[in-house]
RNA sequence: GGGUCCUUAGCUCAGUUGGCUAGAGCGCUUCCUUGACGUGGAAGAGGUCAGAGGUUCGAGUCCUCUAGGACCCACCA
């Protein structure tokens, strides 16, 4: 409220009016944004314009709101959900039943890694408060933070039914997550085992490739000499661990060697030298050290021979299974004492420079160990083939179209999905296992609580997992998850659901998972269309971000310019799944355009008498036919826009009818012979239009309308209603030049200059035209209707032309 | 190594299956304006659509190659 006592424009009694009675009747000269955005949400609020209302014989439309961490405030990414709120709004405007539904996620590992960083600072770890603690502390911070986030969600006029609002954690949702665990396990897609993982030391938790990123670093390849033979390794702290040494079956220098043995340096032992194919002579010396504990790799290699498998690291990332003096050394510390050892030995052949990337997690940079590790798997290959037919048969179109390529090329490849993380934060895995020998009984039972457990094992005979699901394995699953506990019928009525708007960096991790899920679940996709957007830069191309200094907290631009302003800069000029640049002059431009239409009506709702009405609207002059046939022409162009994911060209279409047919011309126009009624159309018209790009001036200007006493977020979107001819709006073309330039001063000289510059163009394309018709090529070639089309044009174009010239002729007499 | 994409006006970007004179916003230049709006109006400059070939009656759009850039996956002994 505060900003209103700056406020050039009101008196003290003025704010006393303001904040207790109806909307002002009397506009400010500027639109100033802050001082309308609270009333026309609070507007919305009250009238329960969010919930799912609409025409239930009209398809319903849904989009189930990406679910933000639940960590952290509003960040770049998060705006984008503006399309899915024009969406939306345009969706709700049709008369659908609309349901968009918001959520928030609970980001496990992620949130549990800022958690921890909190306590860090007051020099406490996870582990002198325990699991239960902990679990309690995080969720209070995640309550606290969800609030922020929320706040600014409906800051940006995001027409979510909040009273839905969803959480990870929430208990039905987590049943839900349940069920399709058991499920899957039933159904054998969900194993326990062995498997080499990638082991982050900080975070004690293994991940799967896709949460790894990888950098660059400055090591050295050390080449060893293991008696036969001399290997290369960049790794020689993991020799301890070697089980055989490997050539590739082709390579002529190592034939003899192939069945001899190798001796590892500093233990002696004995191991097979093996032929595989993997091996390339090439690198290194050709012959390749096998680790199957802590290498992909050499772990097939170790698969495909029978090999033994030997870990010498542990899960805190030190050695283990070692010689005494490495023994509980870290691993980097390890590596330069078995170098140094390797060197006393005389085993160190030579140290070679080398810059190679390594493999780190994704959330905290440390760098990735591969061990072996006991954990949950999902068994993705026969679960994806529904996937991979869903989007091969269109059952799911993803704009822009390209993804569909990359989505078939990650899901032919996907490797099964480690599900399981030792994580205190989270959905803890429903299964006991068993604590006596009693051979009666299976090792563990999947169980949703305990009173299954002792039913089955009996008191104190079992121990509980502690592990939780990975986050992806609870959001993939938010389709359903959240329409199966939103409400009643929620689920019959909204899935599956419309539109699936989300950063297209996600696509693996998140869309086509849903879609495996949700194939497998309810056995229909979970969405029918995806909208993938990129990411939000800065004017220079440059990711958005706090560390880089040039993000720009949004609460900030939307109080500078008005969140309108900031939707429409990120709607429009930013494309399907390309990235978009977001800056101080574009948002500025947009700030102009809100007050363009704001001014608009200010000028059309003074001039018009009381009782007009756009309903009474009637098309007479030249000037009314050529400004209803841009009317016509934008809402069917807008329309189409929206309806096939094109949300930059419709806005554009709207700025433009606004700005330049409406602004610029019609109302220049209609100062010399009004039509209210129509004027007052195009007002009402242009509201509607612009509504889901800029939904707070639009119903700020709607509840001062003289007409209507109705909400515009839930008014009907626009129809073709008047019908217009092209001749009558030719002439206005000719007309309005004249009285745009009548006010320049030397207003005869611009328009002849104007016409003549129109006559030029006109004869240029009568010269292009008849080319084109002169070439046989073209005419018995082309398309028929193409060269009709030609036809027609250069008829137009030479009686344009010949009108024009008389106009010229005639302005040059007077 | 496999894949996807980008390169269009000074800047940020549009340009749907090839088919009107390649567009917009910002910026720039000149001018205008006492009432809807200077968060304005009018006029204008500015593009060999990265380069080279090709297909076609016709290419910014399709194909091949080259150069520069971004990203994803896999790998890096």
């Amino acid at each position: 409220m505060s900003n209103l006592l700056f406020s050039p424009n009101l008196s003290v009694g003025g704010i006393i009016f303001l904040m207790n009675s109806e909307f002002n009747s009397q506009l400010d000269k500027a639109y100033l944004p802050s001082q309308h955005e609270p009333e026309v949400s609070e507007l919305w609020e009250k009238a329960g314009a969010y919930k799912p209302a609409g025409d239930p014989a009209k398809e319903p439309f849904c989009i189930i709101m990406p679910p933000p961490n639940a960590n952290g405030v509003l960040h770049a990414g998060h705006l984008m959900y503006t399309v899915e709120d024009i969406a939306t709004r345009f969706a709700r405007m049709q008369g659908r039943p609309t349901l968009w539904l918001p959520g928030t996620d609970h980001a496990g590992i992620e949130t549990q890694y800022v958690y921890e960083k909190e306590l860090a600072k007051k020099g406490l770890s996870r582990f002198d408060l325990g699991p239960e603690k902990f679990y309690d502390e995080v969720m209070e911070f995640t309550k606290r933070h969800q609030e922020g986030a929320l706040a600014g969600f409906k800051s940006m006029g995001f027409s979510a039914d909040w009273s839905k609002l969803k959480f990870t954690l929430d208990e039905d949702i987590i049943d839900v997550v349940y069920d399709v665990f058991i499920r899957l396990h039933k159904d054998g897609h969900i194993y326990r085992g062995n498997r080499i993982v990638n082991w982050c030391p900080r975070c004690q938790a293994a991940f799967p490739d896709i949460e790894t990123e990888h950098i660059d670093r400055d090591d050295a390849m050390y080449t060893v000499d293991y008696g036969t033979i001399k290997i290369a390794t960049t790794r020689p702290e993991t020799i301890f661990a070697d089980v055989a040494v490997a050539v590739n079956p082709k390579d002529r220098n190592y034939e003899t060697l192939i069945g001899k043995t190798a001796t590892i340096p500093l233990v002696d032992r004995q191991i097979p030298i093996i032929a595989d194919a993997h091996v390339d002579p090439e690198a290194g010396t050709g012959a390749l050290k096998v680790t199957p504990a802590h290498d992909k790799n050499d772990y097939e290699i170790g698969q495909r021979h029978n090999l033994p498998e030997i870990s010498v690291i542990d899960e805190e990332g030190k050695l283990i299974n070692v010689p005494e003096e490495f023994a509980g050394m870290e691993v980097l510390e390890a590596r330069k004492a078995v170098v140094e050892a390797l060197g006393r030995a005389g085993k160190l052949v030579k140290t070679d420079p080398l810059t190679h990337s390594v493999a780190v997690h994704d959330r905290c940079k440390t760098p990735i160990e591969l061990l072996i590790s006991e954990q949950w798997f999902l068994r993705v290959k026969e679960l994806n083939k529904p996937v991979i037919e869903a989007l091969e048969n269109n059952e799911i179109n993803i704009y822009p179209a390209r993804y569909k390529r990359v989505a078939l090329n990650w899901l032919n490849q996907e490797h099964d999905w480690c599900i399981s993380r030792p994580g205190w934060w989270g959905i803890r895995i429903p299964v006991y296992y068993k604590t006596n020998n009693d051979p009666e009984k299976e090792n563990y039972i999947i169980a949703k609580d305990e009173k299954e457990a002792i039913k089955y094992y009996g008191e104190g005979n079992y121990r509980a997992e502690t592990d939780t699901f990975d986050t992806w394995f609870s959001s993939s699953q938010w389709p359903y998850a959240t329409l199966m506990t939103s409400g009643k019928d929620d689920f019959k009525t909204f899935y599956p659901t419309s539109l699936m708007g989300t950063a297209a960096e996600i696509l693996h991790k998140w869309v086509t998972r849903m879609v495996m899920f949700g194939l497998y679940a309810t056995k229909q996709v979970p969405f029918k269309n995806v909208y993938l957007w990129g990411t939000v830069t800065d004017e220079k191309g440059q990711k958005l971000s706090k560390s880089k200094g040039n993000y720009e907290d949004p609460m900030e631009i939307t109080a500078k310019y008005g969140t309108d302003a900031l939707r429409m800069a990120l709607s429009i000029g930013i494309t399907a799944g390309n990235n978009g640049a977001l800056y101080d002059e574009k948002v500025q431009g947009y700030r102009n355009f809100c007050n363009k239409l704001w001014n608009v009506a200010r000028f059309i709702l003074a001039k018009v008498p009381e009782g007009t009405n756009p309903e009474n609207a009637k098309v007479l002059s030249p000037a009314d036919n050529w400004v209803v046939g841009k009317v016509n022409e934008t809402i069917e162009l807008v329309t189409k826009n929206i309806e096939s994911y094109r949300y930059s060209e419709a806005g554009q279409e709207v700025y433009t009818l606004l700005w330049e047919d409406i602004a610029d011309k019609y109302i220049e126009y209609s100062k010399q012979s009004p039509n209210n009624e129509l004027l007052a159309y195009c007002l009402d018209t242009v509201l509607r239009l612009a509504h889901p790009y800029a939904p707070f001036v639009t119903e700020a200007i709607w509840q001062r309308l003289m007409w209507t006493n109705s909400n515009l977020i839930t008014e009907q979107w626009p129809n073709v209603i008047h019908s217009a001819s092209t001749a009558e709006a030719k002439k206005f073309e000719i007309e309005i030049i004249k009285i745009i330039s009548a006010k320049q001063k030397d207003a005869k000289a611009v328009e002849v200059k104007k016409l003549q510059k129109e006559l030029e163009a006109k004869k240029n394309m009568i010269r292009i035209s008849e080319s084109k018709l002169d070439n046989k090529n073209f005419v018995n070639n082309a398309p028929k209707n193409v060269v009709e089309d030609e036809k027609q044009r250069l008829d137009q174009a030479i009686s344009d032309a010949t009108k024009l010239e008389g106009q010229i002729e005639k302005l040059k007499s007077n």
